[in-house]
DNA sequence: CAGTATCCAGCTGGATACTG
DNA sequence: CAGTATCCAGCTGGATACTG
């Protein structure tokens, strides 16, 4: 799919420019730029991972909010969950197909801010 | 710039795949990510627009919100504000070049959520 | 029109303790 | 190890009234 084709669906969906406030589109951007969704998905870009990893990796992120954030993407069909019958247990989370395709279009955006935000932030005197 | 060079420049920031709590990408990565900030970067790639027409494009917002996120956003170099001297008062607010090289990369991610939300949202039950 | 100022309800999310 | 459960402080952000 090209992204000409994308940026056409953004106008055909809302040829106005308005975003509806309760239009499926406000709620699914809310979950994959949430604070921690953009870090787990971009963290689990570079390969299946489990949730020790993912804890240390989103650094500051608290259990609940790293539970939450999981459960949100598995719910959307963005991570799969792979739990083993070990003990003890172990789990390892990793992107679906369309988690993949989601991360491919997040990782430009989170990797321009991360070349220009000490520019940005230090220009804020 | 290439895209390419975007994603090293995140590997080459951040070896470990590790971002730190309070780094300067994880602070601008929130105002751009914000749940008003995507909206109001995505409706001035259309070109230079009135506070009252943004108001009404990001459907929901509140006066105060779209204040506070005009203000990130100018602070962060992504917009610029336009006061005409008239009565009643008019300000335009646009894209700087800064903000125009974000909306790009910002654009697809948002054309992509819009052309899948309704199938996402439709598989929850 | 394009804001500012104030108030405050309620949700977010951190901290802590606990478990199969 | 990979979570769940509970509590609650404090921040977010909506509502309302006002202004140059």
């Amino acid at each position: 799919m090209e992204v000409s084709n994308q940026v056409n669906g953004l106008r055909t969906r809302y040829p106005d420019g308005v975003f509806p406030a309760k239009c499926p589109s406000r709620v699914v951007l809310d979950h994959v730029t949430s604070k921690w969704g953009v870090l787990i998905l971009v963290a689990l870009s570079e390969g299946p991972q489990r949730w020790g990893e993912l804890r240390r990796r989103a650094e500051g992120i608290s259990e609940k909010m790293l539970a939450q954030t999981l459960k949100t993407l598995e719910r959307d069909g963005f991570v799969d969950r792979h739990p083993e019958p070990v003990i003890p247990p172990r789990v390892d989370y990793s992107l679906t197909e369309r988690g993949h395709e989601l991360a491919a279009l997040l990782l430009p955006l989170v990797s321009w801010v991360a070349e220009h935000a000490e520019e940005i932030v230090s220009d804020e005197h």
